[in-house]
DNA sequence: CCTAATTTGTAGCCTTGTCTACACTTTGCC
DNA sequence: GGCAAAGTGTAGACAAGGCTACAAATTAGG
């Protein structure tokens, strides 16, 4: 049906290589992202209460315990946290270490937002799905951006 | 354990309501993403080249046709796209609309991070994973925010 | 100290999005 | 016109992330 001779097309098109990678990169994000939402919730938790148990988790994000659970276990299959049974969960050097980093890029993300004018309520709110997605590249341009001003 | 009792925590932590909310929303809309993607790449090949077939399609994303042809089988439920059996896939009104609203997200967060610092690769790239989380009234910002340097 | 409420854990089941493998059209070329 | 290549479609498997329902442990009150 003609399509090697399709190489006429108009130029705005990115290369399919390009364009695959693109798309690639941002599923990769995707799987990561619940586990780095996890892993700096638990900090939190950790460092405002002292504990943090599976029900107060699932409380926090909206599902249930049993979702909750299912994906401390893979947190813990990743070597990010441990826990005891029916004891609270606590995070490995390598989670709290991932924590911090997630945090400090979220709270970048969040005034970058401001910084340009978006209201602080709706700033960290959209914050919560674009940090995932943001490279360390962008993070570093976000840096100078707010030191410039 | 001590739980109704934990009030007395930092005050730097969100309700619990609000931040179950806002991952709610993380959630839906990554739901969508791949549906706005999908109808983007569509709508882009149609325009440069004509026509838009599934295997086209897989290859722009970097996954197998299988996995193409089933996406499209989802946009076809939801009414955003018409085919029939070995001719290309066409988007209904409603699915061109979406592309169009989707391409214009797109342009304009690309826009934001290049104002900001983010090399154009770069914002490329990132915006592909953003757009999906970037709320109206963020958009309107941004809007605002480029018009008025 | 015993019972009831809460919390935790387990066991299915569903949907999405991915894949590979196989079957069937359509297209292109001699 | 017929055959090989390319594209298209279908089936079945798998992991992730969600749910409900049930079972077991812990905690709290009387």
């Amino acid at each position: 049906m003609a399509a090697k001779m399709e190489r006429v097309a108009k130029p705005q098109m990115p290369t399919e290589a390009a364009q695959a990678h693109r798309f690639g990169k941002a599923r990769t994000a995707q799987s990561t992202a619940l586990l780095e939402d996890y892993v700096e919730l638990i900090s939190d938790l950790l460092a405002s209460s002292g504990e943090a148990r599976p029900t107060d988790v699932a409380r926090r994000f909206g599902v249930s315990h049993a979702t909750a659970i299912k994906t401390i276990a893979r947190l813990k299959r990743e070597g990010l946290a441990t826990s005891k049974p029916y004891r609270g969960v606590f995070l490995t050097q390598e989670g709290e270490a991932l924590a911090e980093r997630v945090r400090a890029r979220h709270r970048l993300v969040v005034d970058l937002l401001v910084a340009v004018g978006v209201p602080p309520d709706c700033a960290e709110a959209d914050a919560e799905g674009i940090e995932h997605h943001v490279s360390d590249v962008a993070l570093d341009a976000f840096r100078h951006f707010l030191a410039r001003r």
